[in-house]
DNA sequence: ATTATTGTATTAAGCAATTAGTACAATAAT
DNA sequence: ATTATTGTACTAATTGCTTAATACAATAAT
């Protein structure tokens, strides 16, 4: 199944994202293997190149690291991917906060908004 | 003085995004003049072009209209504003959701840590 | 030893976004 | 009437992203 993508973000960066997402969630444990570059790139329905470009970003960021021939590895290091996750997180809500605020909604306005729709997700 | 654009999305929809949000926010009044094309490209550190493209797609939706040689005006439509206040408040917090909770979080968890960031930001 | 799979590199082509430069018609200001 | 400003349109060149098509070296699997 194709990832889902969206047309203006370039795709190799929100291969990253989902990678990094992956990691971050658990999906992919440390030290697992990945699929190839071949496969990655046939699941999200991608050329190999882009998927190429996207997997050597996140190994220069330290998350992956590639063994010649037998494929690419999930980092080991737990302090780093909880430490991306802690990252990435306090980015998202900032941005979001900022967003919401730059829009008018007062703080306790955006709580309630955000409990209200929570409960509609219980639904 | 530039506005604050980022590499990866168009400029054109950072944009369009950014005077949807001084249009939501009151800080274009309904009925308000825009700065020329030529003006707005200036302030944002952009080609006329790329300024232009964006006001077009904002005349498409309705948010703006443009009267041949005096300018471009803001809608007095205060019911679509308001719709699209609501509109573009519920895409962000949904997308927001849904991110978080990909990464793992608890909905308790993501309402400690926006109130944990906005009482920072009090400092 | 042979084969298949791995990451990696290269070249070429197409496309969208952006910038640059220019031009024109309509009209507000003078 | 003349001038300046408005939105709008057009062509050309550049850049980055993406795809396509190969190719190669290293090594795991057989």
């Amino acid at each position: 199944m194709p990832w889902k993508l969206d047309s203006n973000l370039p795709i190799y960066t929100q291969i990253i994202e989902h990678i990094q997402l992956d990691i971050i969630s658990g999906h992919y444990q440390p030290g697992d293997r990945l699929p190839s570059v071949r496969e990655l790139a046939a699941q999200a329905s991608v050329n190999p190149n882009t998927m190429q470009k996207a997997l050597s970003e996140l190994e220069r960021s330290g998350l992956l690291h590639s063994q010649r021939t037998s494929g690419r590895f999930i980092t080991e290091d737990i302090h780093m991917i909880e430490k991306m996750k802690e990252e990435l997180a306090a980015a998202r809500i900032k941005d979001f906060l900022d967003t919401m605020s730059q829009m008018g909604f007062q703080k306790k306005e955006i709580l309630a908004l955000i409990e209200k729709m929570q409960k509609e997700d219980d639904q």
